[in-house]
RNA sequence: GCAGCCGGCUAUGCGGCAGCGGUCGGCGGGAAACCGCCGAAUGAGGAAAGUCCGAGCAUCACAGAGCAGGGUAGCUGCUAACGGCAGCCGAGGGCGACCUUAGGGAAAGUGCAACAGAAAAUUACCGCUUAAUUGCAAGGAUGAAAAGGCGAGGCAAGAGCUCACCGCUUGCCGGGAGACCGGCAUGGCGUGUAAACCCUACCCGAUGCAACACCGUUUGGUUCGGCGCGUCAAUGCUUGCUCGGCAGGCGCGCCGUUAUAGGUGGCUUGAGCCGUGUGGCGACAUACGGCGUAGAUAGAUUGCCGCACUCGACAAAACUCGGCUUAUCGGCCGACUGCCGUC
RNA sequence: GGCCCGUUGGUCAAGCGGCUAAGACACCGGCCUCUCACGCCGGUAACGCGAGUUCGAUUCUCGCACGGGUCA
């Protein structure tokens, strides 16, 4: 990936669905929060109720290529975890573009009254 | 042709562009670790699954002996080993091909057998019989199971009391490597349950790659060893227990050692796979030739198309093998059986 | 990845191989009360699935499914 770092540390995954701001659809969830960094991180969460090893590895597979894909999109400065939702099982990388895109609008829009308080 | 039975193989295929994992090669940067770019070949399974067995490997423990505990259960073989596999024997099922089978011991002992029934194991209620509560277990209802089965003789009535046939035990003879089979003899015949305790034979040290080895932070103080001080008086260690063996034990202080973040190795050439020949009914063994085929560490197969058809099931490696079990859309090949038809 | 447990009404739970499978809470109906609650009486409702051993399995054995614990 181009700006981005894999997430693997347990607290700044459980901080992140603590405090961070959530956004998605019915096929995953994102929830994010600012690192102070000049890169991203990102992380893939799939829970056991998606089914058996098979699935769970393409639901990771499917959010990492679309990750890759939409990376430019992205503000920088996030810690950015994907949580899979049932309705991942079928679908393709392509899909979730929309994610990505509401992703990347919600992230730029929440931004901004930060910047002004600055 | 229809129906069936057994075994083996396969697991959508081909192509283009971009992307991901490790490997190798080249170039560049760097003191090095390593980083970047380019290129090449390569990259999940028959069950990778469940973790039910067996091994390798690693660490710990172990003078030795016994007990306890766990496992297996027809025989002979195969195998590194097995609770697996092959062939055979016994029992059961099927017209048959063939299938199923935890299949040692109940006469070593203990226990249990509800309800019903006289009685559930050394039984006697009704009954039969007699001079006799003398003898008997044929007949009767119960039950999953009732004192070897069934018929005849015999008798007061009966009973392996006697006899024929059959089942079992024991002994002998013959065959077989053995389980076992065949024959003869023998009154020797008290049910079931050992996936109840148990007995017999054989096997098993414990823990598991989060094992373990090395590098290495943090100095809070876990393990072990040594020294000093205090206290207690018989215990502690030695796999769970006993014998046996060894040692005083506990607390505090000091010194050494070690564990804990993280990293590297372990990590893929292995009881390997394929082909041919030979031996064997077979599991399998062996000789020769060929092949090099994932090793990640939040954990690698995606995206966009084109073509073909039968429109694609179950499902993802995590130390590695050998099995078992379970899930699974289909397709192909071979051996064999029964019935019907035709020549 | 390894190791170890469990599964019984809606919930929490007892249960020597033979019962009509206890109990408690909840639910339903009735009594009590002016009404509700409390109390009393009665009722509905369960052995995770599939095989095997046994005359007979919730219980014993094997295989699946699901749930949980643990490797500071």
């Amino acid at each position: 990936m181009l700006y981005s770092e894999t997430l693997k540390d347990p607290k700044v995954f459980s901080r992140i669905y603590r405090k961070g701001q959530r956004s998605g659809c019915a096929c995953a969830a994102a929830y994010y929060q600012k690192n102070r960094s000049p890169y991203n991180r990102v992380g893939v969460t799939v829970p056991k109720k998606i089914g058996g090893a098979v699935e769970r590895n393409r639901a990771k597979r499917i959010i990492r290529a679309a990750y890759r894909k939409n990376e430019l999109l992205m503000p920088l400065g996030y810690d950015i975890v994907i949580v899979a939702g049932g309705k991942i099982n079928g679908m393709k990388s392509t899909d979730l573009d929309i994610l990505f895109r509401r992703l990347s609008k919600d992230m730029k829009k929440s931004e901004n009254p930060v910047l002004r308080t600055d």
